[in-house]
DNA sequence: ATTAGCACTCGCCAAGATAGAGTGCTAATA
DNA sequence: TATTAGCACTCTATCTTGGCGAGTGCTAAT
């Protein structure tokens, strides 16, 4: 905001060397490890003025300067130069674990823990969301007795199975020609027309496959809903490195906060409205309680379309411009695996 | 062993106690609390010489005994009545809230939830074992351009899916035969049999269907070995209530060690050999390297073979008595849901 | 506007004092 | 011989105290 070219450069170094050391900075530290060409003495004037504007804050009267929220924003919107030394970390990025998870959920699994690696952080991502996916296949498969097996397939290669009871007088032959009536019907439709269709043919008909449609309907509706439900946290533990949560009452909430996946899907799909990446900082996050901690958010997708949400979670004092870099890339590279793999649309 | 009656009591009335406070217990509580028909001088002679055969400890001169793991363990053996006051966790256990997880692996995350929360401990479960599901179905679905869907069904409904790539010539009615074919050779037979078919077949032919049957090929061997390796840890933060973890550096160790679920596997996998609950006091487990951590681990099955392993982990001083109902109560509930659901054996 | 100097504040840490819990031993007792 | 009462002793946990160091804020000089 208003901040002069030396005030901004005080306020840099504080919070980069609090970032880096964790403890709070007083002025004789700042014009060791810094060259202003002031003394002590106009240092401290200068964060007295930066404290008095909400940047900065004081642990105790005699401690040195911590940075605020308000300070961390600040430095993240105005201070942080994302191309300086980005040839670092882009470097670093590069020795990283490279990703291979043969099905979706291998493969988010694995990427929630690479980002926990380097990152220092919590690494959750959202499954991306299937809204978009058109019907392609359904298939029933007669089991032992009753049994059946319905397999719901979309056609960006999710799988939703499900197990039921049916009458034993159907065959499996009856089976497979409703299975391919349905494919007719439904083909290349989206899973909100799959469903109007099915409430459509339920109505009119009243036939013996009633059970059948009726839960192919709610595998359609369980490919959108539930997949999309799917969080997956990875390298929690990586958190209690921090000295920040050396605290046994932090570490309790932190796990029960995490063992909530719902409330963290929430978080998450709400932080995120625009392509890009976003921080929120400490208490700027109105869903998470949790005291001490910011996210780092940002979408990966396939095609064209936002699919997903994924970020780190870590505490106020982190490493912002890494982790920036480490989750940006991590959406990329996400994108990219999914771009190749289940490449969206229909298939024509 | 070779205790006498009163040493008997006197040591069970030290472990309920310890267990129920989690503080020494010295031997004025001790006459307190019981009615042994003696003094304190009396009762710390009898603790003095338990102390010396090994069944407790001091954490220091001055204070009241503790267990040793030696105690624990001649407490489970000897000195739990599991008839005793059943009825008061059976009716507790009625209360408890019931599973109703759709799919397996959702199943499995209730029910290790289900497990913490009624044991105050981390409930870890190992999935079924599907060494015996024999070969039910195969299906492959185009997908859009090169991509093919393979979805993989077993007898018992488990469905494994896997995204490949294929030669476009190869078209969707290609695939339907080549499917309906494998179905006809493969059906009934055990996933051994299909590798060693499959692997007999790939010699004699030379066809385009080389890469599918490939894929198959390792398909089934996915159902197999990665099913088999799936973890379902819930309520890790159960564990961080009791004061044993109170301690930052015993947290993390715990946190880290649970992220491993590989290590856990094979942990709980060798813990367990025949039919019923067994108890890993302490130091007993030569794979965990946790400190002050017990295991209660069990069997669970579908028909007549043990399929999977769960139990709980918690700290060394827990209510062995009602945990081991837990992991009885749970083991059978899941034996239950898992043979009216998946139900083993050939479709015929 | 900057700086040097100085009094003051506060947290941290070690040392000492104290209280309390519990033991082990000894001698008396039934 | 087993049990008990009594007592000295040990060890921990907690509280207090005082010194140290880091750092600030103010004032007066430049």
């Amino acid at each position: 905001m208003d901040l002069d070219d030396r005030n901004k450069k005080v306020l840099q170094a504080v919070i980069d060397s609090y970032i880096a050391s964790g403890s709070p900075i007083g002025s004789t530290v700042l014009v060791k490890r810094f060259d202003f060409g002031v003394s002590s003495a106009t240092l401290r004037n200068i964060m007295a003025d930066l404290e008095e504007m909400g940047y900065l804050t004081h642990p105790h009267t005699s401690a040195g300067r911590i940075p605020t929220d308000l300070g961390y924003r600040y430095y993240i919107d105005s201070l942080i130069s994302v191309e300086n030394d980005s040839d670092d970390i882009e470097e670093h990025l590069q020795q990283a674990p490279q990703l291979h998870g043969d099905d979706l959920q291998e493969l988010m699994e694995e990427a929630s823990r690479f980002l926990a690696t380097l990152s220092h952080c919590a690494g959750v991502i959202v499954a991306p969301s299937e809204s978009e996916a058109a019907y392609r296949h359904i298939e029933f498969v007669r089991l032992r007795g009753r049994q059946v097996l319905i397999i719901f397939v979309t056609s960006n290669g999710i799988v939703q199975n499900k197990l039921i009871d049916i009458d034993e007088s159907i065959r499996q032959q009856d089976l497979n020609g409703f299975s391919a009536y349905l494919d007719e019907e439904l083909e290349h439709r989206s899973l909100a027309e799959v469903r109007q269709q099915l409430t459509e043919k339920m109505k009119e008909e009243k036939l013996v496959f009633m059970q059948l449609m009726n839960e192919t309907y709610r595998a359609s509706q369980d490919v959108q809903e539930r997949e999309n439900e799917k969080v997956y946290i990875g390298g929690a533990s990586q958190m209690l490195e921090s000295p920040e949560f050396a605290n046994v009452e932090k570490m309790r909430a932190l796990f029960k906060a995490f063992e909530d996946k719902y409330k963290l899907l929430k978080l998450l799909d709400r932080s995120v409205s625009a392509q890009g990446i976003k921080v929120f900082i400490g208490s700027e996050n109105p869903y998470f309680e949790m005291q001490g901690c910011s996210m780092v958010v940002g979408n990966y997708n396939a095609g064209s379309n936002v699919v997903g949400t994924l970020g780190v979670i870590g505490p106020t004092r982190m490493q912002y411009k890494q982790v920036i870099h480490v989750v940006d890339y991590t959406a990329k590279l996400l994108t990219k695996l999914l771009g190749e793999r289940f490449q969206r649309g229909l298939d024509r």
